[in-house]
DNA sequence: GATGAATGAGACTTCATTCAT
DNA sequence: AATGAATGAAGTCTCATTCAT
């Protein structure tokens, strides 16, 4: 017997809107990381949160915003307290290293955030909105991994010859390795790609 | 029993299955690389291929192995000959630069299939049926990668350290700096990526 | 990523979905009775039922299980009530008659029952699932008129030779004359096809 | 791989029209036996009489055709030789005994003819079109009982009472034990239907 | 006579969105 | 704030039919 709706409880706890919406993110996070960007639905969303179809609705204008906010707060969530870590280290080097350990990190936390990301990417490859916001991180992890090899220089700590170009390398591999030490069929766990790229980094700094 | 039904416009020129299939897989290339994996519909393809729905399922069980067919066809068109090239390289160097070469190409069809690369990455990480296959590419590519190297210790053009690691860096070299080249916002030219690339080739062998 | 949508008309008053399934059953029964099991589309019963198509498919997992809930629904509202007063009938004889006429009434509302439990036939005919079940109801109605006809016996009511017998004939007869009052060209009346059972089964009682 | 037709031979030997149509109408009548009237398409009767799709369209105006010539074609090969030996028999009796062997005889082909009729009952109980032609087959059927009867009593071989009532009861009957002799779950085995149409046949006669 | 690629109407199904409750 | 029944556009797929070869 086909039943239209799953819940048949009494409507959730009101909530305010700010935690609502927070639980729904979250909520949809979790599906997001599991079904992909493109599976996941208003219906998924809602399930996973508890509540109706018409609550996820009621807190969003449209599926879009939902997914957007998603990614926007997994940024906020995952890489931006890295970010501001290393931007205080105390040196370059030390910085560089706990961004890397940061991002490379193990855990399904990490699997998860990479997963959204890949999806991210390949969305933006398609849809305008997306890319430049997409660019934008970019161009901020690669200044801000240049900012620290500017650092690491001047405090001695990483001497390397082209800050600039280091920087470019550095992000390139952090990439790839992601791809390599995430992504189904991993070939690399997490600490080997922290290694592969630690040593990388003391070859930079002969 | 069904009803009956009138032709209302001229059918396109009859065309052999395989012709028809390629021309279709071709036409469906350009909408995936477009539009998205995802944001690809039959009636798309239909249409970029100028003929009627139902031709596009006549000649393929389902858009799932139009996908694939596509995805499959990308593969034999463009990483095969470049892998096979390689092989048969004079020497290992040789061969990995001519890769290199190859993989970070000029031009539009590079964009493209890196395009279509990465939407495939980002449906395999959420569907266990692609993600044995790009499992299976991965570990031909590093294989291939990490023979060349090999090759390259042993007639001397290449002389690094440990081939097997540095094949491992070379390949997330190589997605890494796929990303920066050629997606959207791209701060990076191919030129460059290869510029990089080899640059890194020649720190291996010190 | 679906597109929007706007709403065109205005949406039917809202029903509990026990309610609203209900409605469309009986507004499925009716198409099925007229067009038949198999002419009988999503789009049909919606219209009938004067919902939109996606009402249908909301309360309905697909169209199976709403054929399979008319054929179900239909048993329950014509066959189980006349067994169930068979069953409590005074007599063997009383409980035969009445089931009897209970089958074999007159009015439109035994004709749509009989087409329907006729494409049922037929489609059971080829396919498993329904086989099961069909194959159900018939060991049932058979097992009450062999109650009947062994209570006749006691009773004194109808005193026939071999129930067991008899009620392969009863139930063979029913189904024949069935066949011969109700379908298109008809040849008998309901009424005569009752008197005709009714003398059968004098004659079984000599 | 998927590929579109699954014969690659080259044609089928040339046939003469009457030819071909006689083999695709058993090739018809074997899928229609197996999946059923309205799961046939064009497609597999052609696979089934190993011809391309247009041999099929191109020997019958269109599935329409195809299915009543099946109809047609089997009343002919199945009823019509037993109902004109019957015609010719010794005595009402055997002619009614041999008609009753015939329609309730052992073995596959017997099966597929009732499933046949069942699916065409289904049919003509909401197509005009067929009901007419179904009607005359019943109608033809209970002249011939009638005569037989009639016969019997004549030549004192089947002494009946009201032979136009009994002829009524003796369809009724065949057909109520034809459904508890082929169809799907049956609890009749043939011989046994034979057995209780006889006993019926003497009971008549008392 | 035989073929089979091409067609498109129409069926089923999914799902974001609306809005009365 | 929360609900969930209702909606219909859009997608996939099936299949009888046509017709150039």
């Amino acid at each position: 017997m086909h039943s239209p709706e799953q819940r048949t409880t009494a409507p959730t706890r009101r909530q305010a809107p700010a935690v609502r919406r927070r639980m729904l993110l979250d909520a949809a996070r979790t599906v997001i990381a599991e079904r992909g960007l493109h599976a996941t639905t208003v219906r998924d969303v809602a399930a996973a949160g508890e509540v109706a179809v018409g609550t996820v609705t009621y807190h969003f204008s449209g599926i879009a915003e939902l997914l957007a906010g998603v990614l926007e707060s997994e940024m906020a969530a995952y890489s931006a307290p890295l970010m501001a870590a290393a931007e205080q280290s105390g040196t370059g080097r030390d910085g560089l290293l706990g961004l890397i350990d940061g991002l490379l990190a193990d855990g399904e936390r990490a699997t998860e955030h990479w997963k959204l990301w890949l999806d991210f990417w390949a969305l933006a490859a398609h849809r305008e909105q997306y890319a430049g916001w997409q660019h934008q991180v970019y161009v901020d992890l690669h200044a801000l991994v240049a900012r620290l090899l500017v650092r690491g220089c001047a405090d001695g700590s990483l001497p390397v010859h082209d800050p600039e170009q280091a920087a470019v390398e550095v992000v390139a591999l952090l990439d790839g390795l992601v791809v390599q030490c995430y992504l189904p069929g991993a070939r690399l766990t997490p600490a080997r790609g922290r290694d592969l790229l630690r040593r990388h980094l003391n070859r930079l700094a002969n």
